[in-house]
DNA sequence: GCGACAG
DNA sequence: ATCTTGTCGC
């Protein structure tokens, strides 16, 4: 018996319609976020089943960027990918992942967008109003809108005409940087571009990295150095026991902290 | 009907 | 996101 999970996708946005009023704009100091969280979700598809690998780690917002926390959950995904309704299946493994690290984090960097959506309510929206925290979606390709260049600066307006993201380049990427909620947009920029060294922001290739790692080890390939990228994590999988185990074993064999549940 | 379409 | 060979550039 696998995914006992139903999903309506008209059910899903009637609810981003309504947690969309929740969304508070606002200038948010760049000072005040002295820790971040980097969240990033897989896949991995195993006899017919596809298990969802969550990541969610919290580091400093200054170079070096140390981690200072980080949790896994692993379980089955029961929703399908449909443009406009990620959050739904990302978050099925994402929030299990980051409720452990939330009281550490002052702002979440999430893959993926804010307000520029079709609801303007993305997954970084959706897991701000849902953890009442700051957000900011910074993603990789447009979703919604057209591009307008305002002096030197790049945004993406929306059907009203509102402003609902900037276009960054970073070595040769794009990055479509969105208010999720408690930020406005130029507070938005303002931090990715401090938490951007390379083509990513910090938070998202921290997240990024962990979940390769994983990912190699689930599939029974153990990378090199993949104990130390893992060390500050805390595992969980809920899985059929013998899968769980499976994948325990696996973990554990690498020093790595795991349990079920 | 056609094009667009985060991860 | 994932699959997947060779290839271009630092």
């Amino acid at each position: 018996m696998a995914c006992n999970v139903s999903f309506n996708a008209r059910t899903a946005q009637k609810a981003q319609m309504l947690l969309s009023r929740r969304i508070i704009i606002r200038k948010l100091d760049p000072r005040s976020v002295r820790v971040v969280a980097g969240v990033d979700a897989s896949y991995i598809v195993n006899r017919g089943r596809e298990l969802g690998v969550g990541v969610a780690v919290a580091l400093d917002a200054k170079p070096p960027f140390r981690a200072k926390a980080c949790s896994v959950y692993i379980g089955e995904v029961c929703v399908p990918y449909i443009p406009g309704l990620l959050a739904f299946r990302e978050l099925a493994v994402m929030a299990p992942a980051l409720s452990k690290i939330v009281n550490l984090i002052d702002l979440i960097i999430v893959d993926g967008h804010g307000i520029s959506h079709p609801r303007r309510f993305g997954i970084a929206s959706h897991i701000g109003v849902i953890y009442g925290k700051p957000s900011i979606g910074v993603a990789k390709k447009k979703l919604i809108g057209r591009e307008k260049n305002i002096d030197d600066l790049t945004v993406v307006v929306n059907d009203a005409g509102e402003p609902v993201a900037a276009v960054l380049k970073k070595g040769g990427q794009r990055l479509y940087v969105s208010p999720g909620h408690l930020v406005d947009l130029p507070s938005a920029i303002a931090i990715v571009e401090s938490l951007t060294r390379n083509k990513l922001p910090e938070p998202t290739l921290r997240a990024d990295s962990i979940s390769k790692a994983i990912r190699s080890i689930l599939k029974g390939v153990a990378p090199l150095g993949a104990s130390e990228v893992l060390a500050p994590c805390e595992f969980r999988i809920k899985a059929s026991l013998e899968e769980a185990s499976v994948i325990l074993q696996r973990l554990r064999q690498l020093g790595l902290k795991a349990s079920m549940g």
